[in-house]
DNA sequence: GCCGTTTTCGGCCCGACTGTTTTCAGTCG
């Protein structure tokens, strides 16, 4: 049971409890515990721990319980029983936008609706619209909906939205009537996965920057249209939310959207602290309270001009958006300890990408080319090993050549340097691909696993492990193997991963493509601690994608890491030395 | 069900939009 699944129970308990017209604050507390498991960087193991678990914010006696129990046994009774109160298929009523736990439980009693399946039925045949509370319009947005499900899954990753969302960016912020613009929500904090895109704009004339975004070629159909928000869907499928307000109130607004949500609730509780109300406009004094005993004390409330002023008004540094998750930046900023987060230009050279010679499109010449033109100062190549065979892995005589052609083109390169490594496979025993004599040879040493992903955690932990320990090996590549959306990572302990690249001297990749993101933001922390070196690679099969680094940058951020924690800051000079820090031990 | 720098009881973020309603409930973020 993998911490995802873990809070997917919660959230599925929370659900249930919704269909069962249970109290809101018991159901939203499971929504919060489902949430807060999600986004906290603990092992699997701490969770089978009842302290560590009542660390954990939202997390009580009750539920905690239950999280050792699933983390324990792999299910959960209480769980299992509510389940039984209702047909499996009606959670996925849940994914039609337009309809909650009210509409599905009405559905479910008066029509004995259970599925999409038969819900569909039901719109066609004109019975929804006769319900209490439903009606012709209802019935055919919910049509509209299921359609809509069908066509587009609604989550999307950071890097197959981040263009369509540059460019209408661009657009609203070149608009004459838009004083101030900015993208906020999930994309702001730079979450690996979007389900919509937030702007914000301060006008004057409201209408005119509605008119843009719902006339804009790349909107496909509009949701809703009011005078301060209108929701539109774009023709790559994602949702795209606008609200318009006045300059004074813009700083408010881009903060309360930018979120998260958890992040937001500590905002209003320091707020409330001192006497203050914080809405999505503004800060206001607490209106009087009736009941109070006495009079609250309430402080002068500051002119807030930017987001700086609203955090200095809480007695906090200024928070970048993508800690504000509600995991420590509270704490840190009120005691002056935020990290000085890494930034793009602080990427000096990169150590994973590919060529022609296994699975990538570009030739060395053209990767190195495209590496230059982007600034860096220097490039790792680290092609597959011969295991990989699907990628066209090298064997030893096909990887000794590109080490000479590799040496050769240095000798004609000023200011630049390309390194000579190799992605080598990880076999099933912890083995490497080739042996020590021939990675010896090498700059540098990538392993990874690309077979047999069905291993218990335990071995895959082993094995992986045993692989870092080779003297030869510098860094782990993407550790659990995920695919965004598509795949699960495999099941290995990254806490003790991250234990063992401590002892070891051996980096972790953050792999920057953004169908990977791996190793995840929520685990940099706890290896920023333990001292382990961070290397930001795009895993480039082709020229474009060497870019791809400015979105590792964005999930490093997230993961509270800075220019000292990244080993692919150091400039050409230094980097030698890094990479033979191990080989040296 | 969770939580506490006034509280172990009594709160729990709150505003916009829509559709079905004649004043508001449901959904969403």
């Amino acid at each position: 049971m993998t911490k995802a699944e873990i809070a997917n129970a919660l959230q599925e308990i929370s659900t249930l409890l919704e269909l069962k017209d249970e109290n809101v604050f018991k159901v939203r507390a499971y929504a919060n515990a489902a949430r807060s498991i999600e986004a906290w960087g603990g092992s699997l193991s701490d969770l089978q721990d009842e302290e560590a678990l009542a660390k954990i914010p939202g997390i009580g006696k009750a539920i905690a319980g239950k999280v050792k129990e699933l983390a324990s046994t792999g299910s959960l009774k209480y769980l299992e029983e509510l389940r039984g109160e209702f047909p499996a298929a009606i959670l996925e009523l849940f994914s039609i936008s337009g309809l909650g736990a009210k509409k599905i439980k009405a559905l479910h009693e008066q029509l004995k609706i259970n599925s999409v399946d038969e819900l569909l039925k039901a719109c066609q045949s004109g019975r929804v619209a006769e319900l209490p509370g439903f009606g012709e319009t209802t019935q055919a947005k919910i049509c509209a909906s299921i359609e809509q499900r069908a066509k587009h899954a609604g989550s999307f990753q950071f890097g197959q939205v981040a263009n369509e969302a540059e460019d209408l960016l661009g657009k609203l912020r070149a608009h004459p009537d838009a004083v101030d613009v900015d993208l906020a929500g999930s994309y702001r904090r730079r979450k690996e996965i979007v389900r919509d895109l937030d702007f914000i704009v301060a006008t004057k004339k409201p209408d005119a920057i509605t008119k843009l975004l719902v006339e804009h070629p790349a909107t496909e159909s509009i949701i809703a249209q009011g005078p301060t928000k209108t929701s539109v869907r774009l023709r790559s499928g994602i949702q795209c939310d606008l609200r318009v307000v006045s300059a004074a109130e813009y700083p408010f607004a881009l903060n309360y959207f930018t979120g998260s949500k958890e992040h937001n609730i500590e905002m209003r509780n320091r707020a409330l602290k001192r006497g203050w109300t914080l809405n999505e406009y503004r800060l206001a004094p607490l209106p009087p309270d009736p009941n109070a005993k006495r009079a609250r004390s309430t402080m002068k409330i500051p002119k807030v001009r930017d987001e700086s002023d609203l955090y200095r008004a809480m007695d906090l540094d200024y928070i970048p958006p993508e800690l504000r998750e509600n995991c420590g930046e509270f704490e840190a900023a009120a005691n002056h300890t935020l990290p000085k987060l890494i930034e793009f230009k602080d990427i000096r050279g990169t150590f994973h990408c590919h060529t022609t010679e296994s699975d990538g499109h570009n030739t060395l010449e053209e990767m190195v080319a495209a590496a230059q033109s982007l600034g860096l100062e220097y490039l790792g190549i680290a092609d597959h090993s011969k295991s990989t065979v699907q990628a066209h892995g090298l064997d030893e005589t096909r990887l000794r050549a590109q080490v000479t052609a590799i040496r050769k083109l240095n000798k004609k390169l000023k200011g630049f340097r390309v390194f000579a490594g190799v992605e080598c496979d990880i076999l099933r025993d912890g083995s490497l691909d080739f042996p020590d004599e021939v990675l010896r040879d090498l700059d540098y040493v990538v392993v990874s696993v690309h077979s047999v992903f069905n291993l218990s955690e335990a071995d895959m932990t082993r094995r992986i492990i045993r692989a870092m320990e080779n003297p030869y090996v510098t860094f782990l590549a993407h550790p659990t193997g995920r695919l965004l959306l598509k795949r699960e990572g495999y099941d290995v302990d990254l806490a003790k991963i991250i234990d063992a690249a401590a002892e070891t001297g051996t980096w972790i990749e953050l792999n920057a493509a953004p169908k990977r993101l791996d190793m995840d933001w929520r685990w940099w922390p706890r290896a920023k601690e333990r001292g382990v070196k961070c290397v930001i690679n795009p895993d480039a099969h082709r020229v474009e994608r060497i870019n791809d680094l400015r979105f590792g940058v964005g999930a490093a951020r997230k993961g509270w890491l800075t220019k000292a924690d990244v080993v692919n800051t150091l400039p050409l000079g230094k980097i030698d030395n890094e990479l033979q820090r191990k080989r040296a031990r």
